[in-house]
DNA sequence: AAAAAAT
C-alpha cells in the first residue's frame, strides 16, 4: 500500500499529565488527533473488497508515557514466533489503524488500562489477542491472561484466533465456558471433579470463570491482563456489569497492578462514564464519533412491508433470490420464538435455512456455526447471540426482520445493537448490504431513531413488491 | 421470556 503524508510524519501522541476525569475529556483538553494510513488490506483479488475510508479515531491518554504509532509489526519489538504466527498464519502484512494506535499503548510498560473504540471488523480482536500473547512469561505455566466475553461462541473464536497467532509460542491457551446443562449430570460432575487450570491464557464467559475462581480452580496471583471483549456490554447493566465487576474486584484485590482492556466497538455515555470510573487513574483512551462509526462500504437499506408474510416474501424472493449469489446473509430476529416461526415459514414454502439461538443445547450451537464458518450453509437466522463480535469474511448481507429495540421501552432502538448486527456484514472493509424490514409505523419511527443517532440516512426500496427495486439495492451496495 | 450468561 502507498505510504501517505501522515507515514512518513510519525505521530507522537502528546504525552497528557492531567487527570482522568470525564469533564477533562469532553474539553478535549488533553486529547490529541492523529491521522495515519489506511487499513492494511491482504486478499485484494476479492471483488467483493475495497479499501476502507480512513477513519478518525480520538486518543486520549493520560500519564507521561509518549506513544508512537506502529506502521510495522517489527517496530512492536515482538517475539519472532509471534511475529511468525502474524505473518504465516494470520497473513497480516501490517497494522490496521486501530492496531497501529493500540499496541503500543497496549505492549509497553507502564502497561496502562485502555479503554479502546473501534470500528466494526477492523481488527480488535487481534489487538487484544496479540497483547495477551506478548505479556505471558512462556516459562510460568500458571494462568496470565483472561479475556470474558458475552458468549460462549464468541469466546471459542477468540480462542481459534488466539491459537492460530500463537501457534509457534508454545503458549497454553483454553476456554472457560460452561459445558453440560441441567441433566447433563455427567459434564457437571466431570468439571467440579477438574484439576486447577494451568493454561496460561483462558478465555471464557464471565459465569463459569467466576464459578472457577471461586472454586479455587483459576489462580489470580500470576495474572497480568484482563480482557472484557465487547466491554460495554460487559459493563452494561443489562448486561455483564455484575460479573465483570466482580471479576475485576477478585482481580484486583490479589493482584492490582493488573492490565485491563476495554474493547468494542460501541460505548454509549452511561458505559463511557462507568469504564472511566473504574479503570486504574492512569489510562489510555481511544473512541470514535457515533456518526462515525457506520461502514462505509456497508449499504444499509430500509423496505416498508405491508404484513410479516411480506416481510418472509421479500427474503426469499427479493433478496436472497439474488443474495445467495453474493455470500453469506445473516438474518437477525428480536426473540428466541420469532426465530423459530421464521425458520419454520421459510422451510414451509421450501427454503432451506438454520436457526441458532440460546435454547439450543450447545452441541447443536457448535454445529450450526461450524456449518455456517465452513460454508456449508448460505443463510442463517439468529437472535441477539451472534449479533457481536461473529466474524465470518463471506456475510455479505444482514437482514433485520426484526429491528433491535430496548428491553425495557420497545418503542426505543437498541442503536448499538444495530451497529453490531450490521457490524456483521463487511469484514474488514468488505462491501455488504443491510435490509431493515419494516411493518407500520412503529418500526419506521425506531428505523429514523436510529437514522437520527447516527447521523446517517438509509435509502429505502421504494416497492417491496419489485424484483428490479433489489437489483438496483445490491448493485448499488457493490454486490451485483 | 429480550437475549445472553453457571439463572
Amino acid at each position: 500500500m502507498a505510504a501517505t503524508a501522515a507515514d512518513s510524519a510519525a505521530p507522537t501522541i502528546s504525552a497528557a499529565d492531567t487527570t482522568t476525569h470525564l469533564a477533562d475529556l469532553k474539553h478535549d483538553a488533553i486529547a490529541s488527533e492523529i491521522e495515519i494510513g489506511n487499513l492494511t488490506i491482504n486478499e485484494s483479488n476479492n471483488k467483493f473488497f475495497h479499501d476502507p475510508e480512513s477513519s478518525n479515531i480520538k486518543t486520549i491518554t493520560s500519564g507521561d508515557t509518549p506513544y508512537v504509532s506502529a506502521f510495522t509489526f517489527e517496530e512492536l519489538n515482538l517475539l519472532p514466533e509471534l511475529l511468525k504466527g502474524l505473518y504465516v498464519e494470520m497473513k497480516y502484512e501490517k497494522p490496521s489503524k486501530i492496531q497501529a494506535i493500540s499496541l503500543p499503548m497496549i505492549l509497553n510498560p507502564p502497561y496502562l488500562d485502555l479503554i479502546a473504540q473501534a470500528h466494526n471488523g477492523s481488527g480488535k480482536t487481534a489487538c487484544f489477542t496479540l497483547g495477551m500473547l506478548s505479556r505471558i512469561d512462556p516459562k510460568l505455566k500458571a494462568p496470565q491472561a483472561f479475556c470474558i466475553c458475552p458468549t460462549r461462541e464468541l469466546a471459542i473464536q477468540n480462542l481459534e484466533v488466539l491459537r492460530k497467532m500463537g501457534k509457534y509460542s508454545g503458549i497454553t491457551s483454553e476456554c472457560a465456558i460452561r459445558a453440560g446443562f441441567g441433566n447433563e449430570f455427567h459434564k457437571v460432575k466431570e468439571q467440579s471433579i477438574r484439576p486447577p487450570i494451568t493454561s496460561q491464557i483462558v478465555i471464557g464467559t464471565p459465569g463459569t470463570i467466576i464459578h472457577r475462581i471461586r472454586a479455587n480452580k483459576l489462580s489470580l496471583s500470576y495474572l497480568k491482563i484482563l480482557v472484557l471483549d465487547e466491554a460495554d456490554h460487559m459493563l452494561a447493566e443489562d448486561g455483564f456489569k455484575g460479573d465483570s465487576v466482580d471479576i475485576m474486584s477478585k482481580i484486583r484485590c490479589v493482584n492490582p497492578q493488573c492490565q485491563v482492556l476495554f474493547f468494542s466497538a460501541t460505548f454509549n455515555e452511561t458505559v463511557k462514564e462507568f469504564a472511566a470510573k473504574i479503570v486504574k487513574g492512569n489510562h489510555n483512551q481511544l473512541f470514535v464519533k457515533k456518526e462515525e462509526l457506520s461502514l462505509q462500504s456497508v449499504k444499509q437499506y430500509k423496505v416498508n412491508c405491508p404484513d410479516e408474510l411480506a416481510k418472509v416474501m421479500v427474503i426469499k424472493d427479493r433478496i436472497l433470490e439474488f443474495g445467495e449469489r453474493v455470500g453469506q446473509t445473516i438474518i437477525f430476529v428480536r426473540t428466541r420464538n420469532s426465530a423459530i416461526t421464521l425458520h419454520r415459514t421459510l422451510v414451509e414454502i421450501g427454503y432451506d435455512v438454520t436457526t441458532i439461538q440460546g435454547a439450543l443445547k450447545q452441541e447443536d450451537r457448535d454445529k450450526i456455526v461450524k456449518e455456517f464458518k465452513d460454508g456449508l450453509t448460505q443463510v442463517l437466522i439468529s437472535t441477539d447471540l451472534l449479533a457481536r463480535g461473529f466474524d465470518q469474511d463471506q456475510v455479505n448481507l444482514v437482514i433485520n426482520y426484526d429491528l433491535p429495540v430496548k428491553h425495557n421501552h420497545p418503542t426505543e432502538p437498541d442503536c448499538e445493537v444495530y451497529m453490531h448486527r450490521i457490524g456483521r456484514a463487511g469484514r474488514f472493509g468488505r462491501k455488504g448490504a443491510v435490509f431493515n424490514l419494516l411493518c407500520g409505523d412503529a418500526d419506521e419511527k425506531i428505523m429514523t431513531k436510529i437514522e437520527k443517532h447516527f447521523g446517517t440516512e438509509i435509502a429505502e426500496v421504494p416497492d417491496w413488491r419489485n424484483e428490479e427495486d433489489f437489483v438496483v439495492a445490491l448493485r448499488s451496495a457493490g454486490l451485483l
